[in-house]
DNA sequence: GCGACAG
DNA sequence: ATCTTGTCGC
């Protein structure tokens, strides 16, 4: 076993890190925010990228996650990790690592390789109280992890350029930005992220630091796994895998 | 009080 | 996230 599936496991065995209620999940963020650390990460180094995922079935009854370790040079699928489970925590907007981290925990418990980096569904740093499921994941196995989300969540918005690259910072709190014209938000507000063109004419994906990387490198990293597609090769291979999966599941079990 | 609200 | 056919574009 690796030492990161080590840590996965140590994460889901301990009590402390799954709370019951919305309330106590909101504490629990706050306490361990403090422990998120960023560092630079240099995206051409990377050699091995791991993109995560989590699928939804009917009702609310279970769901499969998927960690897909990729050759960050070429792209392909060096390794796969699957696992079905049982929601233990509703969805709330903001909690959402108490609902998907446990069986993502599981699959990464799964892998045989130690990636170098993580890439999760969702924020990091950009987030109400700037720890979003990157960010505690990154926290829980001491991995670096960056945040690619699809929609957003917290913070404010300004459209990038249609052209493949182009980007704008995502900012809290009061800031002085205006149009695309965003220099002034790099002086006085907070940079939480990065609104990235990762294809032409195709909407933006939404990148933040989740632990030990930095925004620069998360960004960069991004746009070398998205070559072709909006979405980074390794998260469309993780929700590729774990959606295929669920189906097959309930197809075979659900007997009507 | 009125919106906004990752997957 | 998920429920879902065709359709416009490269």
């Amino acid at each position: 076993m690796t030492e990161i599936a080590e840590r996965a496991a140590a994460a889901l065995d301990d009590p402390e890190n799954w709370p019951e209620d919305p309330k106590e999940a909101v504490v629990r963020q706050r306490l361990l925010a403090d422990r998120v650390r960023t560092e630079p990460l240099d995206a051409e180094g990377v050699e091995l990228v791991c993109g995560l995922d989590v699928s939804y079935g009917v009702g609310d009854t279970e769901l499969a996650a998927a960690a897909v370790v990729l050759d960050a040079r070429t792209l392909e699928v060096v390794e796969t990790s699957l696992v079905t489970d049982t929601p233990s925590f509703p969805y709330v907007s903001g909690l959402f690592a108490f609902r998907e981290l446990p069986p993502v925990l599981k699959a990464i418990e799964g892998l045989s390789l130690t990636p170098d980096v993580f890439i999760s569904d969702g924020f990091g740093l950009a987030h109400p109280r700037r720890f979003g499921v990157a960010s505690h994941l990154g926290v829980l196995i001491d991995a670096r992890v960056v945040g690619s989300a699809k929609s957003v969540l917290y913070g404010r918005n300004t459209p990038p350029g249609e052209e493949r690259g182009s980007w704008t910072p995502m900012v809290a709190g009061r800031s002085e930005i205006v149009d695309d014209t965003f220099a002034l938000a790099e002086e006085g507000a907070e940079v939480i992220g990065r609104t990235l063109r990762t294809r032409s004419r195709t909407r933006p994906v939404y990148v933040s630091v989740g632990h030990r990387v930095d925004l620069e490198g998360a960004a960069d990293l991004i746009m070398r796994v998205s070559p072709k597609y909006r979405i980074p090769e390794p998260i469309r291979h993780a929700d590729r895998l774990c959606g295929l999966y669920r189906k097959e599941h309930e197809a075979g079990g659900a007997a009507k």
